[in-house]
DNA sequence: CTGAAAGCGCTTACAG
DNA sequence: CTGAAAGCGCTTACAG
C-alpha cells in the first residue's frame, strides 16, 4: 500500500510537507507544492483516513445521522444537506440507523472517531437527546431536522422541523373543507413518536374545530406500506362508514391507496385519502396523492446554515416552517 | 475520551488485556476477562475504530459498495446481505457512491482503510472492474451482485446475478403471449449499461423470434421516475401504435404508468406495461405491475456464501439464478 | 496468562 | 518555508 512515506521520498521532501499539502495548509512554497502535488497526482495518493481522523483534533466533516433507513423523505432531505454542506466546504459523513436503534448512543460514539465539527440529526426525537446527550448537543453544535425542539435546555440544540400539530390539523380541515365528515386516521405509534402523537393532536383538533370528533377511528403502526396496507383494510372493516383517510406519510398512504383497491373500493371514488411529507413519489402514482409537504429542500439548507451558525458561536435558534398542500387526485367533493 | 488505557487503569491490568478482552481472544483468564469485561460494561466502551483499522492486520469486516443511491432494488438487497454477513459472525461496512462514480477507484481507496476480508459490489460493470482493479478482484475476494461475468481473467472475482438477455426476451415473449405486436422499450443507456444492452438486446430477439421488430421504438434514458415518464410520454407520441411497454425498472415503469395517465390513456386499457426487478412497491400501486422478479434474498445470501467460499480459498463461480415473472394488473389481453 | 514495547499512517507543535 | 520528533488509540508479536 501506498503511504505519505512513499510520496514523501518519490517527491525528496519530507513527510511533513507532503502532509501540508495534502490538506491545503498556506505555508509551502509554491515550487514544492506543485512538485509534491505532482506526485500525489501521479499515484492518485489520499491520505488513510484512520490515521487521519487518529490524529487530527479538527476535521472539517460534519456529521449525519438519518434514523430509518427507508425513508424517502430523509433520502431526499440527506441529499441536499449533503449539498448543503458541500458547498460550504465541509465533508460530510453519512450514517445509517435502524428505526429502533438507539441513535444517540450512535451518534455519541462516532463523535470520538469522526471528531466532526458539529452533527445533523434526521428523526431524532429531541427529548431522547436531552436525557442522553452527553456531547451530541452539549458540547457539539446540533440541528435536529424534522423533529421539533419545545423547551431547549442544551444550548448547542437547535432545531429545524414543521408544526406536526398544524399539519395533522390542516390535513383534516382540508379534507373537511371537501365536504367529508367520516374521518379515518392511519399513523403512527402515538407512544413511541412524538411526531405521531402531534399530528394525531392536530388531527383530533381539526376535527372538534368543525364538531366532529376522532374517537376510535384512527390505527397506530409503523411508517410502511404494508403497515399501511394493514391498517387502512382494519380502519375500514371497522368503519364502513368513512370517506376519507388521512395517513401521517405517504409511504402508508400508497399503503391505504392499495388497500383500498383491494377491498373494491375505488379512490377517491368511493374514499378519499390524504397523505404527508410530499416525497416525489407522491405525484407519480395514480390517482397522485393529496399531500402535505415538508418543504425538504429548505429545511436541509436551512439546518446547515443554522449548524454553521452554532459552530461560529451563534446562539441556538428552533425554527417552523409552513407545509404546503400540495393539490392531487386521491380526494374528490363529497356530497 | 475515553480510551483504553482508562479501562486497563481501573480494571487493574495492562491495556494490552484489555484489548483483548475486547476482541475476544481466548488467551485471557476468566477472572481477568470478567473483571475487565464489567469495566467495560460500566462504561459502556467501544474501542475508537480508527485506531483499531490504522493497527489491525485483518478486519472481520466485509465491504459492501452500491452503486446507485435511489435504487429499491439494491436497497433491499444490501439489507439481505447485510444479515446473512451478520448471521456468519462478521461485520459490514456499507459505502455509497454515486451513479455516476467510479465506483471501483472508491472501493480501491476504501481497501487499505477498512481491511476487509473481502468485497461484494452491487451494481458494477464487470469490464470496468476487470481493466481498472488493482486489489479488489485480485488480491481481495470479491463478488459481484446483478451484474453477470462472462469471461473472467480474475480468480479471485465471483458472480451473482441474473441472464439480461433471457429476461429481456421473457419480458418480450410475455407481452407477445398476451396478444401483443407492438412493443415499445424504455430502458437505460446500452452504451453505457451492459445491463441495459443485454435486456434491449434480449428484447429485440424475443420480438425476432415472433417474427416482429423493434426498430426505433425503444428510448434509452436514466433509471428513475421522471426518466421513464418523459421516454414513455417521447415514446407514445412517435408511435401511437404501441399497445404495450417494457421499462428496464420498476422505478421507470411507474414513471410510465403515470405518463400514460397524463397522456389519457388507460393502463392496461389502452397500453400494457411490464417492469423488471420486482421491488416491493410494484405490488402496491394500482394497476399491481407486472414484473420480472429478480430473487434478491436469494441472490444476496449466495453471494455473500459464494464470498466467504472464496475467502476460505475456494474457487470462483460465476452463478445465474432465473428471474420469476410476477403477474399483476398492468398487462392486459390484445384483441 | 500477562505486560512492555513497537508500530500502524498520519498531523502538528517546535525548531531552525 | 522545511524537517525531525512526538503522539493519536489501538493491536500484536515477543518475553516471561
Amino acid at each position: 500500500m501506498i503511504t505519505i512515506r512513499d510520496i514523501a521520498r518519490e517527491a525528496g521532501v519530507s513527510v511533513s510537507t507532503v502532509s501540508r499539502v495534502l490538506s491545503g495548509k498556506p505555508d509551502v512554497s509554491q515550487a514544492t507544492a506543485v512538485r509534491v502535488q505532482a506526485v500525489i497526482d501521479h499515484h492518485a495518493f489520499e491520505a488513510n483516513r484512520n490515521a487521519r481522523f487518529l490524529k487530527q483534533a479538527d476535521t472539517s466533516t460534519i456529521l449525519v445521522v438519518v434514523k430509518g433507513r427507508h425513508n424517502l423523505l430523509f433520502a431526499s432531505m440527506v441529499e441536499s444537506v449533503q449539498a448543503a454542506i458541500t458547498e460550504a466546504g465541509l465533508s460530510t459523513a453519512v450514517s445509517y440507523i435502524d428505526e429502533d436503534g438507539d441513535e444517540v448512543a450512535h451518534a455519541e460514539r462516532l463523535v470520538p472517531e469522526l471528531k466532526p465539527q458539529g452533527t445533523i440529526l434526521l428523526g431524532v426525537d429531541a427529548g431522547h437527546l436531552m436525557r442522553s446527550g452527553k456531547r451530541v448537543g452539549v458540547s457539539l453544535p446540533t440541528v435536529l431536522l424534522t423533529n421539533v425542539v419545545r423547551s431547549s435546555t442544551h444550548p448547542l440544540v437547535s432545531s429545524v422541523a414543521t408544526d406536526d400539530v398544524a399539519s395533522g390539523a390542516e390535513a383534516i380541515t382540508y379534507l373537511v373543507s371537501r365536504g367529508h365528515r367520516d374521518i379515518g386516521v392511519v399513523g403512527g405509534d402515538p407512544v413511541t413518536s412524538a411526531i405521531s402523537a402531534n399530528r394525531l393532536d392536530g388531527a383530533r383538533r381539526g376535527l372538534s374545530d368543525q364538531g366532529l370528533s376522532l374517537e376510535d377511528r384512527w390505527v397506530a403502526t409503523r411508517f410502511s406500506m404494508s403497515s399501511g396496507h394493514e391498517a387502512t383494510t382494519a380502519l375500514l372493516s371497522a368503519h364502513p362508514e368513512l370517506t376519507a383517510i388521512y395517513a401521517m406519510s405517504d409511504i402508508m398512504a400508497l399503503g391505504a391507496l392499495r388497500a383500498l383497491h383491494d377491498l373494491g373500493l375505488r379512490a377517491p371514488g368511493d374514499v378519499s385519502v390524504i397523505g404527508h411529507d410530499g416525497v416525489e413519489l407522491a405525484s407519480y402514482v395514480v390517482p397522485s396523492l393529496v399531500t402535505l409537504r415538508q418543504p425538504q429542500d429548505q429545511m436541509a439548507r436551512r439546518g446547515v446554515d443554522i449548524l454553521l451558525a452554532l459552530i461560529a458561536g451563534g446562539e441556538a435558534v428552533h425554527e417552523v416552517l409552513p407545509v404546503e398542500l400540495v393539490p392531487g387526485e386521491s380526494v374528490r367533493d363529497w356530497r
